[in-house]
DNA sequence: GTTAACGTTGACGTGAACGTTAGGTTTGGA
DNA sequence: TCCAAACCTAACGTTCACGTCAACGTTAAC
C-alpha cells in the first residue's frame, strides 16, 4: 500500500501517464512527492483524487458528437411525423421505428447513468455544504450564549 | 415570421455565425435553403433546433476547468479538516470558511440548474420513447385482433 | 555492476471546436 | 443606380486535451 509509481496509479485510475501528468502541469492534482531520482510518489489520496477528476469528467464531459446523437432522435422523429400522413407504405414505417427504437433506449440508458451519477455527485458536495455550515454556527453561537 | 437571415438566427441563438455554419457542416443542423445569390434562409425550426443543441451543450459540455472548481472545493475541505486539529486560531479558521461558503453554493446552484436541464431532457426523450411505443403497438395489435 | 524495465522532461503532432482574416458577392435602402 | 452593410467561401490561426516520439536518467533484479 505504501507510495505508488506512475504506471500504477495509472492503472489504477484508468487514466494514462500522460494524461496524469498533464493533470498535474493544470493544477487538477496537487504534485506528488518525490524520490531523490525526481520519480513521482503517489499516494491513496491522489488516486482516490484522480478517480473523482475521472468520475466528474464522465459526466460533464460530452463532445458534440455525442450531443448531435441527442439531437439526431428528435429529428428522426420529427421526420417520421412528416413523413405520416404522406406515407402509404405501412410497413416502412414501422421499420423506420424499430430502428430508432433501440437507439432511444441507448440514449435513455445513457441519461439515467449520468443523471445518477451527476445527483450523487450533487449529494456529496450538498453534503460538504452542511458541514461547513454547521461548523460555522458551532463557532458563532457559543460566542452569543449565557 | 417569414425567413431569419443568419445574423438574426445568431441573435436569437447566442451562437456565433461562424459556430452556426460550424454546426451545419458538421450536420448538427438540416441545411437551410438559400436565395439565389446563395444567402442562408433560416426558420423557426432551425432556431429550435439551434436552442436544443446550446441547452444540450451546457447541460453536457464542460471543461477541465470547470471540472477543477469541483474538486477543488473538495480539496479545499480537506485542507481545513487537515489544519483543524492544529490551527491555534479560530478567527483564521472562520475566516476560511466563510470564504469557501460561497463558492460551494455557486457550484451547487449550477449543479443544480444542469441537474433540472437534465432531467427535463430525460423526461423529453422518455415522451418520446413513449410515442414510438405505442405507435409500435398500435400498428402491430390490431393486424392479430378480431 | 550491468542491464532491462520503467521513469523523466521537452517537443512536436493531432483532432475538436471554433476565431479571424482575406477576398469576393448579394441585398436593400437612399 | 449606387453603395454601405451584410453575406459567402476558403483558408489559416488558436486553445484544449491529450498522443507520441526522442533522448536521457533511475530502479531493481540478477
Amino acid at each position: 500500500m505504501g507510495p505508488y509509481k506512475i504506471d500504477e496509479v495509472s492503472k489504477a485510475s484508468g487514466l494514462t501517464k500522460r494524461t496524469i501528468r498533464y493533470y498535474e502541469e493544470l493544477g487538477l492534482m496537487p504534485p506528488p512527492s518525490r524520490t531523490d531520482g525526481g520519480m513521482r510518489l503517489y499516494t491513496q489520496e491522489h488516486i482516490d483524487r484522480l478517480k473523482q477528476i475521472v468520475n466528474a469528467r464522465d459526466i460533464l464531459g460530452s463532445s458534440l458528437q455525442e450531443i448531435q446523437a441527442f439531437v439526431a432522435i428528435r429529428e428522426e422523429l420529427q421526420d417520421y411525423k412528416k413523413a405520416y400522413g404522406q406515407t402509404v407504405d405501412k410497413a416502412e414505417k414501422r421499420r423506420q421505428l424499430e430502428k430508432t427504437r433501440p437507439m432511444i433506449e441507448k440514449q435513455l440508458q445513457m441519461l439515467d447513468e449520468k443523471l445518477e451519477k451527476m445527483t450523487q455527485f450533487r449529494r456529496d458536495i450538498g453534503q460538504i455544504y452542511q458541514r461547513v455550515c454547521i461548523a460555522l454556527d458551532q463557532e458563532h453561537t457559543p460566542n452569543e450564549g449565557v
